[in-house]
RNA sequence: GGGUAGGUUGAGCAGGUGGUGAGCUCCGCUGACUGUAGAUCAGCCGUCUUCGACUGUGGGGGUUCGAUUCCCUCCCUGCCCA
């Protein structure tokens, strides 16, 4: 039944082994890494600046994280890779010493697109912090991702709008191929696992070239990006389709990048994704939106000052054990730090028991009740907002 | 009792010395957020029939074509003097 990975020769670094399960294309599986194991389907919090905002690493081991996710712009600007190495790598530096996968700066390629300009070789920045400017190529971003001494480093990418003309979507995505080559030319760290990224927007033709030709390099793993940045939730699916079917039986683990909310998992996973991270959990958290059996629910709303009850009757966190709807309230209207690393706790431990329950499902063949169920609740939540109007 | 400074939409203010005051910051209400330049951002925040219109500058009266502005008077608040 496990069929192990790594098409490479390289490697105590991550191994991934997996079983198909009665859903669709979804997988059960393990990746085993350095520093521990992941259950797959997994979500993996995203702790960009070392540090997964308002929450320490022993708080992170109490929602259930198994991997988080750092970031190489950031982390290089400051306190730089150099630095980090010093003080003995990313684990060491933060104080958390599970897996952590490292993103190479790609997403930055995007989000800070009025901040930088690409060329062949790289992309400079202008700083978002002094303005300096920073250049980082497919090189330098692996050079970094090895000072840090993340378990999983990630191939430097551009992505861009799907909505782009194909001609705008097919350049970023051949750039990105030929980026792919040269961080594996530039990889050495041999306990460190690197994963490609399959670019190529929301066109079929695009997305199904891009595929092979990833897949035909040594990566450890592989990565979709370019998605859920604006593109209709049909399209992202009909993407992974795609990409589905291109992979094949490839036995690599697949990673979707920044997706995604409690519906998009199931989008991802019974198309055989079987990693995740998202900024959202943790920072619609801090601005008062928490995920729950009821739906999605925010705390800043008037109906809750009053409201005495556990935030998720369902939930066994911090969060809900000890404290009430209005104390959640009263935390956010005093702009309160505790509100946030609260409501950060809660959400990551929802959206962490969200994916035990999935591989649950997955094992027990009741993945099409789970989604249906999760589904009404956050229906129902929409519909009482809508009714409240 | 005398003097003086004030009274602007929940709070705090700006403005305005004869013609256009609904402007700001809080508070409050709602929404957004997808590989984190985000404990952030956006909209609303007098009333209504809301792409518009109406009302509103402590109360009353006066002058004037027209008053938030000038005059009279009353009320209220702070401060000073007695």
């Amino acid at each position: 039944m496990a069929s192990t990975a790594s098409p490479t020769d390289r490697a105590p670094r991550a191994q991934f082994t997996f079983r198909p399960t009665r859903t669709g294309r979804a997988r059960l599986g393990r990746l085993t890494t350095p520093h521990g194991d992941i259950d797959t389907p997994q979500f993996m919090p995203v702790g960009t600046q070392a540090t997964v905002k308002s929450l320490t690493p022993n708080d992170l081991r109490t929602t259930g994280t198994q991997i988080i996710l750092g970031n190489t712009y950031h982390l290089s600007l400051r306190p730089g890779g150099e630095r980090v190495a010093r003080l003995g790598g990313l684990h060491r530096f933060m104080a958390w010493d599970g897996p952590i996968l490292t993103d190479s700066g790609g997403f930055q390629v995007f989000s800070l697109a009025h901040l930088r300009e690409v060329d062949d070789d790289g992309v400079t920045f202008a700083s978002h912090l002094d303005g300096s400017p920073q250049r980082i190529t497919p090189e330098r971003s692996m050079q970094i991702q090895e000072l840090l001494g993340s378990d999983i480093a990630m191939t430097f990418d551009q992505l861009v709008d799907p909505t782009l003309p194909q001609p705008q979507v097919e350049a970023a995505m051949t750039r990105t191929h030929r980026w792919a080559e040269r961080c594996l030319a530039a990889h050495s760290r041999p306990d460190q696992a690197l994963f490609g990224i399959i670019q190529g927007g929301v066109d079929v033709e695009l997305r199904r070239r891009s595929s092979a030709e990833i897949a035909a390099l040594p990566f450890d793993g592989l990565a979709v990006g370019g998605l859920s940045v604006g593109e209709s939730k049909a399209d992202m699916a009909s993407t992974l389709d795609v990409v589905a079917d291109a992979l094949g039986d490839d036995p690599r683990v697949r990673y979707l990048m920044g997706v995604g909310s409690p519906l998009d998992f199931f989008i991802g996973v019974e198309r055989g994704i079987d990693l995740f991270d998202c900024v959202l959990p943790t920072r619609v958290a801090r601005n008062g939106q928490l995920w729950t059996n009821e739906g999605r629910l925010n705390l800043r709303n008037a109906r809750f000052v009053d409201d005495g009850a556990a935030l998720d009757a369902e939930c066994g966190c911090e969060t809900c054990r000890d404290y009430s709807r209005a104390y959640l309230a009263h935390l956010f209207r005093a702009e309160e730090l505790l509100a946030y690393r609260l409501a950060s706790v809660h959400n990551l431990t929802y959206t962490l028991d969200l994916m035990r329950r999935i591989r649950a499902a997955l094992a027990e063949g009741s993945f099409g009740s789970l989604r249906e169920t999760v589904a009404g609740q956050y229906e129902r939540a929409e519909a009482r907002s809508v009714s409240r109007q």
